[in-house]
DNA sequence: TCCCTACTCCTAGTCATACGAGGTATCAAC
DNA sequence: GTTGATACCTCGTATGACTAGGAGTAGGGA
């Protein structure tokens, strides 16, 4: 996939799949690849600084866990963020059909 | 629209819209416009970089063009650009797909 | 014992590119 | 003579996905 591809629409991707329940960063990674059939393989230099802005912006919140010796930040959402969400699914909605609609129209 | 949401996407668009037949900018971005019901409303400083960096890829190729005293420049797909286009027309479909599943998968 | 794989997180810097703001010029209509 | 549509351009900025690095835990195989 190229580089720009995913710009602007990461943010949908993830608050989708922690609206769908909460989720620690890898998680999400590993949800989102299988949800994807591998196409949305997000490296962690991607992943990350993504989590940590949504969590800036208040649409995520987080907190430490402990698993088996491992630490993992565990992301929930925030009611901005299901609002975000809720916003997000309809822009994306409208855009990928103005895509579509360009594609069979002309 | 978010600003970030045509990063990626826009080359394709472009190409799509040139490759159902040559025209000048100006007119693309009205044919752009008018096939996505508006949602689609490139600013200048958008779509003419956009075309010149098509272009300098070789994926278009222009021609000056006069009508009514009003210069224009026209733009047609060359044999390079229309195999982009087929080639991001596949990339947008996996990629649209693959977010839709994600958005009814979670 | 050592190593590899899977798990789990992090950040600094780079790069591509959409967009805002500003500029130029023609022509028709009011 | 001013406005609005047509038609093009470029510079600078901001955003954000990604590369490349680094850190540590745990388990299994050689």
């Amino acid at each position: 996939m190229k580089r720009e591809t995913l710009k602007g629409h990461l943010d949908l991707l993830l608050l989708a799949v922690v609206g769908a329940g909460a989720a620690h960063g890898y998680h999400i990674a590993r949800r989102l690849a299988e949800a994807s059939g591998g196409t949305l393989d997000l490296p962690e230099g991607t992943l990350y600084p993504a989590l940590h802005r949504l969590e800036s912006k208040n649409l995520l919140s987080s907190s430490w866990d402990t698993v088996g010796g491992r630490r993992r930040r565990v992301y929930d959402l925030t009611p901005e963020g299901k609002d975000a969400l809720a916003r997000e699914r309809l822009e994306w909605g409208s855009f990928a059909q103005a895509v579509e609609s360009v594609l069979d129209t002309v």
